[in-house]
This record gives structure tokens, C-alpha cells and sequence, in this order.
RNA sequence: GCGGAAGUGGCGGAACUGGCAGACGCACAGGACUUAGGAUCCUGUGGCCGCAAGGCCGUGUGGGUUCGACUCCCACCUUCCGCACCA
């Protein structure tokens, strides 16, 4: 790289108007003398507890004035407050304090999602009740989230396993009962023989349980309670529409995926000798029906053992059968072989009436569609697999529009594309396209099809064997049956003295007190219900609960919601993409249902940060890798941890912690305060004169300089926060403002004390966001009374910020040859006079002829010469 | 396999609309101050060649568009994440 270059007389590298080389020697040995240490456990205490006085960060409800709601997820109580908190509550407090110095009335809470299983876990390996622990560990993080002075209003804080939180729980199921939208039924459950309870098929991780990753999840047959998402399963993936701007684009694409919108048509197969049985398929390529050589049922399909009746071979057929269900593929093996048994029997394609065998096949799912599916191995690369294997028939029924025409025999793979009907009888000549629709209705015209759409997402079971949870408030009475708790009955409260054992069914079932109750319709007796809810229940609505936290008539108050509601800004972790996510997405749509609320969606921004590593690995636990927030706080102070969290990495990005990174940051902070510090004194009486729209002339060369990269930094900061969300490019920024201002020392000389200040006191501003507490004691030792929360975002003067002159880079067909200076707003021609005379770019034009030129104002020269 | 994100110095990262690649920080080196410095302040720091002036190379790879490409287009490689016999 070329040696930088000053401008002739000033010393090489260096700031025009930047204090001689001697001076430093003075600055450093002042510094010295009379600047006193920053000390950021005095500081930060100090403005902790003034914070905490004042309610700074209390905020109302207040018609008629912008509100700003920024949240982020709730957190599990574990105890101790991991780098994954303290990057997400960075990200989201240095938002919250920017939003509020912008005049936004702004909201940001913190909660505890307190119910759950390691509770119960403590409870049988330490002999504590879950609620004892759980206080504990709320209380431990608490205390961490204020030693780092995060500005939430904690007088909205909730706690998810009080009765005044989940007994709304249990009112929205019995909202949800009364509009059949929360039902009973007997179902095939996943069962994690660690957890002791069932898992919702979205805690099942390939085939495992999300919490024991290598614990495999079996299957169980329970009574449970679910709620029916199913019924919006439209209306979340319509309304997703509404978020395309605000979320990213990858959560958004998983939960299209996981809603797993399909359209096809439901076709009859009738069984062969038997009228009266026929078998359902699902299919979206009703227009290869012609190609279908066999049909295919799951392993555990119902009418499986039906078919074998009567066969002279039933025993072994059978053996096949329960053979076959101990292969059914687990995602984890998907690269095993397809497997299958011809059964004996035959359907008869009702399209074109010839027979089709029946097989078993281990890649059919029970649990999608009918568990039934049509076998056309030439536009099907799954059942091409099969078929070659098993040596069934292949029949080309689609050719493709343009190209080659397609043979069975030359077949290497299923083709899938949409074309043009072969061999299908009437159909023949049609498109895929035209076909689907036609014969999805002919199907239904002649009674044995229809078109049906379908969804891979499937109803939420809630039901957990677990005590630490929301107790489903529902009897079982000997007459009425199954009853709903009255609501003026609500809360039904968890017993407190209960065994846990971590054996069989729920640790409620074994507490008399809890489970005899009477039937409110006869008075009877009657039985409760002693599952509890799955936990994502209490994190599908707890937001709402902010905005009116003590309500002891209702969750929330509908007018304060309409206030608060959208969340402008939800951050957190990408794990929460699906699961949290959609089940929150479908209270809300309920709620609207149950005129609770009047928008669509709940959260109008949605953030993923990423995660926090140490060593290239998530930090966790069993890796020995963790750094505790609490330590970063003692060691560094919380300004340091808050602004490291920021500088290292754009916030989507994944972050590498660094001991070092983070000395660099404590440096960085101590910099600003010596800098402040040492003006703090003489500044403080002086009236900040604020220099935008004042005449140039009237300012001197430094105090243009001062203000100009003064005014650079807050543009620069401004659209980060608005715009880019990138913070570790606002220290930078603010880096580089400090850098110039200790280049430009001793800021007493040639520049007014008015004007110094005006600049320092912006600098502080800036910071604010990003080192709260640090910028609060530098605002008052400049000689504010009033608090930063109370101060307006630094305006942005255009003029003040403009370069006087530009270093104009001359290139020679795209190379850099030479440098000449311009003016601001210098014309095209001069400036291109200028770089023709420029003695390193000379050389390179003789005996050359200009073919062309650019001139990009401010930046370059470009020349084309040949 | 499908979908998404990303590949830039020794490291974290910057470059906003196609316009000086490497801002800012770390690390390292030199200097100042100092009894001392692992504090502080200043300076330097992509690679190669050169005493220097300067030159050449350089943003995963190969092409392309353009006066000009980290940025746009095409093909490919690698890594991470998500989904995955979903009929």
C-alpha cells in the first residue's frame, strides 16, 4: 500500500491543524496529573441506584403519544444469566434508551418463563420445592439484569408459576373449550422416557427429544388435550404476508415449511373383492393416476391387518407387517433402503379400472395425509426407487412439453416435472396443469375423490404427566362428563405439597385434595384433571400481559393492548423460529377471534441475533466454555461487556468471545472518560453553543474540524440505529470521534469552550445507547443537572458536517496514479484541469490520446487512454 | 436432495447506491513518558519486489458485464444453519 500522504506542509500522516509532535508528551503527563480513573463499579452503582429512584424507565400507557414496544423473549430462570442474555438484552435496551431519547414512549419489560421441567428435576436431586428454586434462581438473574442496568420497568415484570399469571392460562382454555378450539382425544403420543411426559411433535428432534438429543422418543397412547392450530393453519400462513417486511426472511420460509401447505385431491381406492372397503390416498399429482402401479401403505397402517384376513399366509404376512413397523425410517436414517411386502390384495384404480397391487412400504407416513399412498414410480423418484428394487411395473403417463420424450426402460430417475398426459385415457392431450383440476373434479363427480388441501402442521397437544406447570382446568364428573372449571373458580392452583418422584403419570394424580373436587353442573363428585400445560402456553400470550401486568379482572385491558400493540421490536434467538413463534402467532389470531385485540399479528419487527461462541463452539455447559455475565460485570464493569457485545460483530452475526476484544473495549471507555474528564471541569459553567445554522465564517479552522467530524458521527450513528441496526459500526464511528478529538488536542486552543463542549456533549449523547451508565456520569460532570433520559438524540447538521475540500484520486484506465484536492462543489472541468496537470499523472498521458473521461464528484478522476 | 446465510489481512470486522479494499478494534513493532510499565500518549503494520521513488499482486475459484466490480450476471468450490422419503 502507498505511504498516506499529507497535504504539502503538514507533516506526513497526519491531521491537518493536529497539536505538534511535542505536545503529546504535555497531553499525556497533564492526562496524568489531574485526571482521575475511570471507575465503572462506582459509576455504574451510582447511576443504577439513581435510575432506580427516579422510575426512569416507568412508562404508561399514553393516548395520543408514540409509543415504542420493544421486547425481548423471556427468559428461562436457570439461575445464571449467560452471554446469549446479555447480547440479547444489549441489543434490546441500547434500542429501548435510543427509541426514548428520540421522544418515543417507550415499553420494555422483562419477565420469567418459570415454569418447566428442571424445576422438578432440582426438586428430586436437591430436595427443594420447584417454586423455592425457582425464586431463587428469578432472584439471582434478576440481580444480574440490574448490575447491568438494563432500563426495563420492572413494575411489569411477571413470573409465569403465579397464580395471578397462569391462572389466564387457564382462562384462554376455557375460551378456547367453549369454541371447540381446546378438545380431548385419544392419541398416539411422543414419549420421552426421561422426561416422563409426552413431547409436542415439535420437541421432537429427529426422532429424538429436544431436551435428551440422544433419548428416542417412543410412542404412547394417552388421552390428551390439544388445541386446535389447525384451524388457522390459513390464517397463519396468509398473514405471513404482513410480515415480510418486519421478519427475517429465513423464519419466515421455516414456518412455511413447517405449516406445510399442500394441495391435491383425496382419491377411493375400492379393494378388490370387497366393495365395501376402500382404501384413501393423498395425492398432489392426481394427474400421473394412470401411472400408478401399485398403492403403498404405512407400516401401521389400520386396514393392514384387515387385509391379511382370510389369507392362507396370514401369519406371515403379519410377521412382515410388525417386521416392517420396527423399520419405519427415522429422519436420522434417511439414507437407508426402502423396504416393502406385497400384502395379497389388490385395489382397482378408479380412473382407469385395472387392479393395482397393495404393498407396505416403510417410507409411508402413518401420520400425514391417509397413510396411504398411489405408487407411480415414473414421475416419483421415492416409488421409482421402490419400484425398481421390487421390480414393479414403470408407466410413463406425463412427457415433458419441450425436449426429449421420456421411455420406462431409459428411465435413471422419477420425472417429477409437470408435462404434457400420456396413456391416460381420456385425459390423454391434457396439461398437468389442466389435468389436476379436471379430474380432482371428475374424482368428485363420480364419488370417489375430492380436491383437498393439507397441512403438515398438526394440533397442538398441551397435555404434559409433569407438576410444574399450568394445572388444565377441567373436571371429569361421573354424570356430566367431561366439565370446564367454572371461570369465577380460576385460578386452580397447584398444590404446594406434592411428591416428586419423576415416575409414572402426573405428580398430581397422587394429591387427594387435588383431584377430588365436585361438579359445578350436579355437584357430584368429580375428578380434576391432573396434567398440566406445556410451557409454551405461558409464552404464547405473556407480552400482552406486560402492557397491563396487574389486572386481576382480566389477562390484560383491551384499550392499554391497543395502545401498546404491535411489538415494534422482538428480539431474540433463532431457536424460538418455529415453535415460540407460530403458537404466540395463533393467540393472537384467537384472541382476535375473542375480540381481545384488533391486529392480525402480534409482532410487527422480529431480530434474530446470533449466538455467542467461545472457541468457534456455542458456549454450553457440558463444553466448559461458558463466561458468565455477572463475571464480565465485575471484571470490566457492564458499560465494557455492553459495548463488547456490540463492537465485536454485527448483532445477526454469530459473536467470538474474546478477552482481549474486550480489553480493547475497556480501554476504548476509559479513553472517552480521560477525554471528558479532562474538559469535564472548565466545561461544566460553560452554555454549550449549539453551532447549527451558524455562519461558517464565524468559527475558526479547528472548530470547523471539531464540528464536522462531530456532525459525520452522528449521521453515521443516526442510520445505524434507524436504519442498518448495526452497532459495531456506531463505535466505530464514535472510536474515530474520539481518535480525532485527542489528534486535535488541547481542545482549549483555537477553539471556543461553547463550541468544545457542544461536541463533547453529543459525544456523550451518541454513547448513551451503548455505554449508559458511562455517558450519564459524563453528562453531569459536564455540567448537566438534568438526566440523559430526559435529553433529545443529537440533531444532524448537514452543512456542519460537509467536507470543505475532497482529495480527488486520479486513475490512469482504472489504476491510481496520482491525488489532486478539489473544493466542495467544484466544477467537473477544474477538477479535471487539475488532475491533468498533476505531475504524477502526467507521465502517464504522454503520447496517449484521452478516449475518455469520468469524474465522479468528490471521489475520482477516472482517464481511459490508449 | 431442497431452501437460506456466508466466504475480505495474523484475528474480529468495515467498505451504505458499482468509484482509493482493509474503517474501527485486537495482536504485533517502534517511539515518548517512566525507578518500572502489562498503564498512558504518539507512530507504523495486506503480500511480493525495491535502498528509495515506485511497481506488481490481492476480497473462495473460473468466466462475463463495465472506464471502473468485495459489490452486478453466469458456472463452480467450501463452511454454517434450516427442512427432508410430507406423496
Amino acid at each position: 500500500m502507498e505511504a498516506p500522504r499529507g497535504r504539502p506542509g503538514n507533516p506526513v500522516g497526519r491531521l491537518p491543524g493536529a497539536a505538534p509532535r511535542g505536545a503529546c508528551r504535555a497531553i499525556a503527563n497533564e492526562v496524568k496529573r489531574t485526571v482521575a480513573e475511570y471507575d465503572p463499579q462506582a459509576i455504574e452503582r451510582k447511576w443504577q441506584e439513581i435510575w432506580e429512584r427516579a422510575g426512569a424507565f416507568d412508562a404508561d400507557a399514553e393516548p395520543g403519544r408514540p409509543k415504542y414496544y420493544v421486547l425481548e423473549m423471556l427468559p428461562y430462570p436457570s439461575g445464571t444469566l449467560h452471554m446469549g442474555h446479555m447480547r440479547n438484552y444489549t441489543i434490546g435496551d441500547a434500542v429501548a434508551r435510543y427509541k426514548r431519547m428520540r421522544g418515543f414512549n417507550v415499553l420494555h419489560p422483562l419477565g420469567w418463563d418459570s415454569f418447566g421441567l428442571p424445576a422438578e428435576n432440582a426438586a428430586m436431586q436437591h430436595n427443594i420445592h420447584p417454586r423455592e428454586w425457582t425464586n431463587a434462581n428469578i432472584a439471582q438473574m434478576k440481580a444480574v439484569c440490574r448490575r447491568f442496568g438494563f432500563s426495563y420497568d420492572w413494575r411489569r415484570e411477571i413470573s409465569t408459576c403465579e397464580p395471578e399469571y397462569y391462572r389466564w392460562n387457564q382462562w384462554f382454555f376455557l375460551k378456547m373449550f367453549e369454541r371447540g378450539l381446546a378438545y380431548r382425544k385419544r392419541s398416539r403420543v411422543n414419549w420421552c422416557p426421561k422426561c416422563q411426559t409426552v413431547l409436542a411433535n415439535e420437541q421432537v428432534v429427529d426422532g429424538c427429544c429436544w431436551r435428551h438429543d440422544t433419548t428416542p422418543v417412543e410412542a404412547k397412547d394417552l388421552e390428551q388435550w390439544f388445541l386446535r392450530t389447525t384451524s388457522y393453519a390459513d390464517a397463519l400462513l396468509d398473514d405471513m404476508k404482513l410480515l415480510e417486511d418486519g421478519w427475517p426472511e429465513r423464519v419466515l420460509i421455516m414456518q412455511r415449511n413447517w405449516i406445510g401447505k399442500s394441495a391435491g385431491a383425496r382419491v377411493r381406492f375400492r379393494l378388490a373383492g370387497e366393495p365395501n372397503v376402500s382404501i384413501e390416498v393423498f395425492t398432489t399429482r392426481i394427474d400421473t393416476i394412470y401411472g400408478a402401479t401399485a398403492l403403498l401403505l404405512a407400516p401401521d397402517h389400520s386396514l393392514l391387518p384387515k387385509l391379511f384376513e382370510g389369507q392362507p399366509n396370514r401369519a406371515a404376512l403379519e410377521a412382515q407387517a410388525s417386521d416392517l413397523r420396527r423399520h419405519i425410517l427415522r429422519p436420522a436414517e434417511m439414507a437407508a433402503e426402502k423396504r416393502g411386502f406385497f400384502t395379497g390384495r389388490y385395489v382397482e384404480n378408479p380412473f382407469s379400472g385395472e387392479p393395482m397391487p397393495i404393498w407396505a412400504a416403510n417410507f409411508v407416513l402413518s401420520e400425514y395425509g391417509t397413510g396411504a399412498v398411489m405408487c407411480v414410480p415414473a414421475h416419483d423418484q421415492r416409488d421409482f426407487e421402490f419400484c425398481r428394487k421390487y421390480e414393479l411395473p414403470i408407466r410413463v403417463v406425463i412427457q415433458p412439453e419441450n425436449g426429449d420424450q421420456i421411455s420406462a426402460d431409459a428411465l435413471e430417475s422419477a420425472a417429477a416435472d409437470y408435462g404434457r398426459l400420456v396413456n391416460s385415457g381420456p385425459y390423454t392431450g391434457l396439461g398437468s396443469e389442466e389435468a389436476l383440476v379436471k379430474m380432482a373434479n371428475d374424482a368428485e363427480s363420480r364419488g370417489f375423490g375430492i380436491a383437498e388441501t393439507i397441512f403438515r402442521l398438526r394440533d397442538w397437544g398441551i397435555s404434559r404427566q409433569r407438576y410444574w406447570g399450568t394445572p388444565i382446568p377441567i373436571l371429569y364428573c361421573e354424570k356430566c362428563g367431561v366439565v370446564p372449571v367454572p371461570e369465577n373458580e380460576l385460578p386452580v392452583r397447584l398444590p404446594a405439597n406434592v411428591a416428586i418422584t419423576g415416575q409414572g403419570s402426573s405428580p398430581l394424580a397422587g394429591v387427594p385434595e387435588f383431584v377430588n373436587a365436585t361438579c359445578p353442573r350436579c355437584g357430584g363428585r368429580a375428578r380434576r384433571e391432573t396434567d398440566t400445560m406445556d410451557t409454551f402456553v405461558d409464552s404464547s400470550w405473556y407480552f400482552y400481559r406486560y402492557a397491563d401486568a396487574q389486572n386481576d379482572r382480566a389477562p390484560f385491558d383491551p384499550a392499554k393492548v391497543a395502545y401498546w400493540f404491535p411489538i415494534d421490536q422482538y428480539i431474540g434467538g433463532i431457536e424460538h423460529a418455529i415453535l415460540h413463534l407460530i403458537y404466540s402467532r395463533f393467540f393472537c389470531k384467537v384472541m382476535r377471534d375473542l375480540k381481545l385485540v384488533d391486529h392480525a399479528e402480534p409482532v410487527s419487527r422480529l431480530f434474530s441475533q446470533g449466538m455467542v461462541q467461545k472457541g468457534g463452539v456455542a458456549m454450553s455447559k457440558s463444553r466448559g466454555n461458558v463466561v458468565a455475565a455477572m463475571d464480565v460485570a465485575d471484571r470490566y464493569g457492564c458499560d465494557t461487556g455492553r459495548a463488547y457485545m456490540l463492537f465485536a460483530a454485527p448483532p445477526e452475526k454469530d459473536l467470538e468471545w474474546s478477552e482481549q476484544g474486550i480489553e480493547g473495549c475497556s480501554r476504548f471507555l476509559a479513553r472517552v472518560f480521560r477525554l471528558v474528564e479532562r474538559h469535564g471541569e472548565r466545561l461544566a459553567v460553560v452554555q454549550a453553543e449549539n453551532a447549527a445554522g451558524a455562519d461558517p465564517a464565524s468559527l475558526s479552522e479547528k472548530e470547523r474540524a471539531l464540528l464536522r467530524k462531530t456532525h459525520q458521527t452522528i449521521k453515521r450513528v443516526t442510520d445505524d440505529f434507524e436504519i442498518r441496526w448495526h452497532f459495531n459500526t456506531s463505535i466505530a464511528a464514535i472510536m474515530e470521534l474520539v481518535n480525532e478529538l485527542y489528534a486535535r488536542e488541547p481542545l482549549e486552543e483555537d477553539a471556543r469552550p461553547a463550541i468544545v463542549k457542544d461536541c463533547l456533549d453529543r459525544l456523550v449523547c451518541l454513547l448513551s445507547p451503548l455505554a449508559p451508565h458511562l455517558a450519564e456520569e459524563l453528562w453531569e460532570r459536564l455540567g448537566h443537572g438534568d438526566g440523559l433520559a430526559a435529553v433529545r438524540w443529537p440533531g444532524f447538521d448537514p452543512e456542519l458536517a460537509r467536507e470543505d475540500e475532497y482529495e480527488i484520486v486520479v486513475q490512469i484506465n482504472g489504476r491510481v496514479r496520482g491525488r489532486v484536492f478539489a473544493e466542495a462543489g467544484l466544477g467537473e472541468q477544474e477538477v479535471l484541469r487539475r488532475a491533468l496537470e498533476d505531475p504524477k499523472v502526467v507521465p502517464f498521458l504522454e503520447g496517449k490520446t484521452i478516449v475518455k473521461t469520468v469524474v465522479v464528484p468528490n471521489r475520482l478522476v477516472n482517464l481511459v487512454v490508449r
